[in-house]
DNA sequence: CCTATCTTGGAATGGTCGTTCCAAGATAGG
DNA sequence: CCTATCTTGGAACGACCATTCCAAGATAGG
């Protein structure tokens, strides 16, 4: 008998992730979304539920589609090393140029952001750094198994510092870093984990 | 024959960086600055210039007075390599314990704002970024000069390594990440960086 | 002590915030 | 086609925002 939504949720999440990504999630308020979405207040807070709920979502959104296949992707790669360079390679890309340059992390973002104590947001916070290391953790392990790292790592605080790396690189580049800078520094510590086999 | 100030600015702006820091710029309101200081909104905005000023003002006492002297002690410190991990530690013990727990770095937080696109305050986050760097780049040249450092590393892009670690740990620790975790990512890449003298 | 000059307290302003509410509209089972 | 039920547009709400303004207060040179 009742109505149905006359728009697509996840149609409408994509487009609070770019804006809550590009501009800041305190910074776009209700009306932006309004706005850019074309769906009314009603239906947004009878969907959503207010917007703390809603940069939840999007969070939840983002790292789904945004992050998790590309640590889905690290994790699985069978090169160990090479594959955390390439990693970091087209993470610098993707955060100073092209589409998306200089807006940084979503996640990263709301670190420093008053929503970060709610319980909610919270938990995919953790549920990030979880996935990032994690994917650090499967990648050094198969270096290791390649023979690649230098002996006496270990691959789960090593992964810890490629995961704070990764967090340093999207904090900067949202406020301008170079890319040869950024990317610079990540080799070094990479080839700091490196097995050394000089001549 | 003017009449005087009635506060000392100094004083008002050490209030105004605690509540920045620990609450968030942009969820601290100038009606909050006004109960915390006594000070009234006639001789803030006199004083200051708006919000905006504010929050430049606060970001430089803050370089100033909290960052710098830890640095100059860094840079000045002949130890090398246990200089740079000194600060380390007490960089994570004041992020996750104490008086301070969990308010991350005032710069650091900057970062992910809106406010980050002002070139004020964006002159200030490249101004922190290069005095972290400097401070590490001489540290590791003391070490390099004492034979600490692992053959071929370049000082300039491991100094690069070790800012975007900070950052890193900045980040996480406002969102409650646990200290020993830190540290051991700390430590791993710290000793990708050292001489290898096995036995 | 007077007065020019700056400072101060606090009310007022216009804007934006997130959220709520309700009448009007759309839907689909009966 | 009717009607119960959900959805939708848009007005309205109260709270807060940063900022401005002005009369009253404080000051120190003359």
């Amino acid at each position: 008998m009742p109505d149905i939504k006359h728009f697509d949720p996840d149609t409408v999440l994509e487009h609070v992730v770019h804006l809550f990504w590009e501009r800041g999630t305190e910074a776009t308020g209700i009306a932006e979304v309004v706005a850019t979405t074309g769906v009314s207040r009603s239906s947004l807070y009878a969907t959503f539920g207010g917007k703390e709920r809603l940069h939840a979502a999007a969070l939840r959104r983002y790292l789904e589609r945004q992050s998790q296949p590309v640590f889905d992707a690290l994790a699985a790669d069978e090169r160990g090393l090479p594959a955390i360079a390439g990693f970091f390679e087209r993470l610098v890309a993707a955060r100073c140029t092209g589409e998306h340059a200089r807006w940084g992390c979503l996640v990263t973002n709301t670190h420093t952001g008053a929503t970060r104590e709610i319980a909610e947001i919270r938990q995919i916070l953790d549920a990030h750094h979880t996935a990032l290391r994690g994917a650090m953790s499967a990648a050094l392990q198969t270096a290791r198994e390649h023979g690649q790292l230098r002996p006496g790592l270990a691959v789960e605080t090593a992964a810890e510092s490629l995961a704070l790396l990764a967090y340093g690189v999207n904090l900067r580049s949202r406020a301008g870093a170079q890319a040869g800078e950024l990317l610079a520094g990540v080799r070094a510590v990479l080839e700091g984990f490196t097995r050394t086999q000089e001549k």
